[in-house]
DNA sequence: CGTTTAGTCGTTTTT
DNA sequence: CGACTAAACG
């Protein structure tokens, strides 16, 4: 008896849920269409586990996953998901159950899943499904076209630049929100341009329908004005019974739009966030979604709330707490620990960012020495570039490491390169990678390409128009290559990946001209190519690219480091959702948190209040908060030696002191506080490209 | 005239 | 290091 009921609980993987935790996975249970349902899950409360137990949950109750849409923050939270709840699903169910092989299809984040409608919609709303997705740098590529066209790049008018009208025009559209308050919101010294932009706008708009190409906005855009259309929205909201959203205190007006095109009335949603973690308004998200969101409905939306933080030790919890405590506004729950420990947070200083370097670098080896492995350690910072000085002692102690964020191999130019002859020749009316296609070749610039590319746009197909072109003198002898090269690609029959081979082996001589370091870029192309491989074609592969670049770490950029430890260095944005085991935060001073980039508004800086929290939280047994007194401002102008007195983040005032153990290194007993070694010069920019396999 | 190249500038966070 | 500007070059 006793027996059987301690099996029981050991295979129901349901029963070591906390009560709230339960109340979440088990909300509605037995009801096909339950109300809706928002979880506030505080940092390390078991939020991911509480979702993918309520996926399956339903799944267990005989949902069918087809008719699960679970929305993510990124591609890489829609498998780790995906993955669990089929583990938790192939306990109840078996292994071999239909609905537990099926996995998740649904699942992703809003941008793919949008993608995916629009394209299977397409015929029906007014788009060819061949249309092509341009990434951010395209999109602002576009907009200074657009731009140019319309007159308005003449220098004595100071005309915003390209990236500032494409962020104007994302934030107008992803806000919802007219032209005025956004410049008036935003981007003040832009205001006075307000007519303008609104014709550069409906210009851009325009460029973008005739040329099929939807961007980043669209996808959210045209999924929520489908979801508006009674005709079809009724069908694509018919398709699912439960809609899941992660991470909703990231999400956008748009977004909650859409959510709300999807279950009018709430029913089958749920809907999972941490106010105080909210981080991304910079694109837009507003955190009134999540606070919002009950009195929506009618009844209101059920509000369960996980108070129990499993990851951080309690004195880890009691610093975070005690700085998200400061903020401005109050929150909507409290975090308990009851991990004890005696260890405090370490709020280290050291005298610059080489020392920093050098602290972080002792302190890893020391942990990996007591067993804690490489991988289950992070080193955390605000802007990208922060980590440069570090990057340059992992190299020189030949200590690996992987980096989150930052540096995408996708913006690089040779790689970009390649992407635009594949797409261009998909979508022949896509001048932005048209433009780049055409100017490849020596001889031909703007002006030529231009011109090109509106013969090609007035012929009836691709082969046609190129046929009819002549080309500068200087281009003469590359010319029919390329002609072969963007006809032949569909016509050929060659399938997938054999075409990207192609258009690779074609650019390679190009690859020679143009650059000094061609080896090194040859090898990402063939790391590129790889990539390809494990996608099913041309079309899956462009978009799923563009909205899901590879990370450092995705299985498909480098299999041969799985097996490896390595350190893991990342951007406290990429860092969301992931916890380690010891925690290192760069950088801890005011200017970088927050960074003095966002100092203009009170709620830029409470949002970089949270970003320290985010930070922070991540810990489970060890946090250091390192405040390096003298920072770099500029680059190294030779020897520079331009560099400012740091003083710690306004986030931990003294008051909160006592909840550090704070400390100086190297201490004054330490010799090298008094003579420091001179420094190994390494040729990291080498040993940064060689992370991508060259 | 348009292309190429040399020099200068600054550089958050991301789908 | 890459994006943008100004001036040289073809």
């Amino acid at each position: 008896m006793s027996e059987s009921l301690a099996k029981t609980t050991q295979d129901d993987p349901f029963a070591r849920l906390n009560p709230a935790q339960r109340a979440a996975v088990e909300h509605g249970r037995g009801d096909p269409a339950p109300g809706p349902l928002l979880v506030i899950a505080g940092a390390g409360s078991g939020k991911t586990n509480t979702l993918a137990h309520r996926v399956a949950r339903l799944l267990a109750d005989g949902a069918d996953p087809y008719r699960i849409l679970l929305l993510t923050f990124s591609r890489r939270a829609a498998q780790d998901m995906t993955r669990r709840a089929e583990r938790i699903a192939a306990k109840v169910l078996g292994p071999d159950h239909p609905s537990v092989r099926a996995g998740l299809p649904w699942a992703g984040t809003f941008h793919a899943v949008g993608a995916r409608i629009l394209r299977e919609q397409a015929d029906r709303i007014g788009l060819s499904p061949a249309f092509t997705i341009h990434d951010r740098e395209d999109s602002a590529d576009l907009m200074n076209l657009v731009r140019h066209e319309r007159g308005l790049s003449a220098k004595e008018t100071r005309f915003p630049a390209k990236g500032t009208c494409l962020a104007i025009y994302s934030r107008a559209v992803n806000a919802e929100s007219a032209l005025e308050p956004v410049l008036a919101d935003s981007f003040p010294w832009c205001a006075a341009f307000v007519e303008e932009l609104k014709t550069l706008f409906a210009a851009y708009v325009d460029a973008k329908q005739a040329q099929n190409v939807l961007d980043y906005d669209d996808l959210l855009l045209y999924w929520a004005r489908v979801m508006d259309a009674p005709e079809v929205a009724g069908e694509i909201a018919g398709q699912f019974d439960h809609v899941l959203v992660d991470e909703y205190q990231d999400t956008n007006r748009l977004q909650a739009a859409i959510l709300r095109g999807l279950r009018p009335d709430g029913r089958g949603v749920t809907v999972v966030g941490d106010d105080a973690q909210s981080i991304y308004s910079f694109r837009a998200a507003t955190v009134r979604n999540i606070l919002d969101f009950p009195g929506q409905f009618d009844p209101p939306a059920r509000v369960v709330t996980l108070e129990e933080n499993y990851r951080s030790t309690q004195p880890i919890l009691a610093a975070s707490n005690a700085v998200i405590g400061l903020a401005a506004e109050r929150f909507t729950k409290n975090l308990r620990s009851e991990r004890v420990s005696a260890q405090r947070p370490l709020l280290v200083t050291v005298r610059d960012e080489a020392d920093q370097a050098r602290y972080v670098a002792e302190r890893v080896l020391e942990a990996r020495e007591a067993g804690v492995r490489l991988k289950s350690q992070a080193v955390l910072f605000r802007a990208s570039h922060h980590s440069a000085p570090l990057e340059v002692e992992l190299a020189r102690r030949n200590i690996p490491f992987v980096k989150f964020g930052g540096l995408r191999f996708l913006e690089a130019a040779h790689v970009k390169d390649v992407l635009a002859v594949l797409r261009f020749a998909g979508n022949p009316a896509d001048r932005v990678t048209g433009f780049r296609v055409l100017q490849l070749l020596p001889g031909v610039g703007p002006a030529t390409a231009g011109r090109m590319l509106d013969a090609v746009a007035d012929a009836a197909s691709l082969r046609e128009g190129l046929a009819g072109l002549r080309p500068p003198a200087a281009a003469a002898q590359d010319w029919p290559g390329l002609v072969e090269l963007l006809t032949g690609l569909d016509a050929d029959g060659l399938g997938w990946p054999a075409e990207i081979e192609r258009v690779r082996a074609w650019y390679e001589p190009h690859l020679e001209r143009r650059y000094d370091d061609a080896a090194m870029r040859a090898g990402d192309l063939l790391q590129l190519e790889q990539i390809a491989g494990s996608y099913p074609g041309r079309e899956r592969f462009l978009t799923e690219l563009t909205l899901d670049p590879p990370d450092a770490t995705s299985a498909e950029a480098g299999p041969p480091l799985l097996d490896e430890d390595y350190l893991i260095l990342s951007t406290i944005h990429s860092a969301k959702g992931q916890e380690w085991t010891n925690v290192y935060c760069l950088n801890v001073i005011d200017g970088c948190m927050p960074s003095d980039l966002a100092t203009g508004r009170r709620e830029e800086i409470e949002e970089e209040r949270r970003l320290l929290y985010v930070a922070m939280t991540r810990a489970r047994d060890s946090l250091h908060l390192v405040t390096p007194q003298r920072f770099y401002v500029a680059q190294q102008a030779r020897g520079g030696d331009r560099s400012v007195f740091a003083s710690r983040t306004r986030f931990i005032p003294a008051g909160l002191l006592g909840l550090f153990e704070t400390r100086g290194w190297p201490a004054a007993s330490d010799p090298r506080a008094a003579s420091r070694p001179a420094m190994a010069t390494v040729d990291i920019g080498a040993r940064v490209r060689g992370m991508w396999g060259a």
